[in-house]
DNA sequence: CACACATATTAGAATGCTCTAATATGATAG
DNA sequence: CTATCATATTAGAGCATTCTAATATGTGTG
């Protein structure tokens, strides 16, 4: 359960989930994923780390780049699947205050 | 892409998704989940109003009791595929620090 | 070697989330 | 209509996360 959640945390930050999407159909370089994210290099390579800890992302390094890509199908599907859900509940995710203390 | 982080931030709480968890199968009035899950009264009935307002569970009063359910099968069929990515990337996410900062 | 570039790490400030404790609301039974 | 049970709400303390700014590490190039 408690892995469980750690999982699931790793999808639950925006900035974290526009690195997912922005590397969803190609591996990118740290550099490309700066371009493509709001946020700063040293914010998007804490989200990195975060999201390679959490086993979601791999990466590999070739001369002084670093590219990251998405693990496995899994994850990929699991993506996707945020999408479809979300258009079902889109009206009544808006209205959420998220914030429930 | 604000939705979808509001969305996924549903999940990603142990109460809360002890709560999904308890009801996958059945809905059940407040006191019986707050049997089922650890935490008070007060945090499981927040908590409650936060995955309401998220779009992921839904309610219907009967009497003195409240009654709560999963909304749909998009919802249940997120939570297996949770379980089964966790079997997959389990090793991995248990060794997350999880803080990024 | 020295420099430039790509990426990672750190401390701590700023922010956001969750809990507790107390109280409020709403429903039914007596 | 009063008491009791079930649930919801609130304020604020406590805690966890995320950001910024600065610096470090590692890699290739002249």
């Amino acid at each position: 359960m408690d892995t469980k959640v750690k999982l699931i945390h790793g999808f639950s930050h925006k900035i974290r989930l526009q690195i997912l999407e922005s590397i969803m159909n190609e591996e990118k370089t740290v550099s490309q994923i700066v371009d493509d994210v709001e946020g700063s290099q040293s914010s998007i390579s804490q989200h990195l780390a975060c999201l390679r800890g959490c086993g979601l992302i791999l990466s590999r390094q070739e001369g002084k780049y670093v590219y990251y890509r998405i693990r496995n199908d899994q994850v990929h599907n699991i993506l996707t699947i945020f999408d479809d859900l979300l258009t079902e509940v889109q009206t009544e995710v808006e209205t959420c205050e998220h914030y429930i203390g």
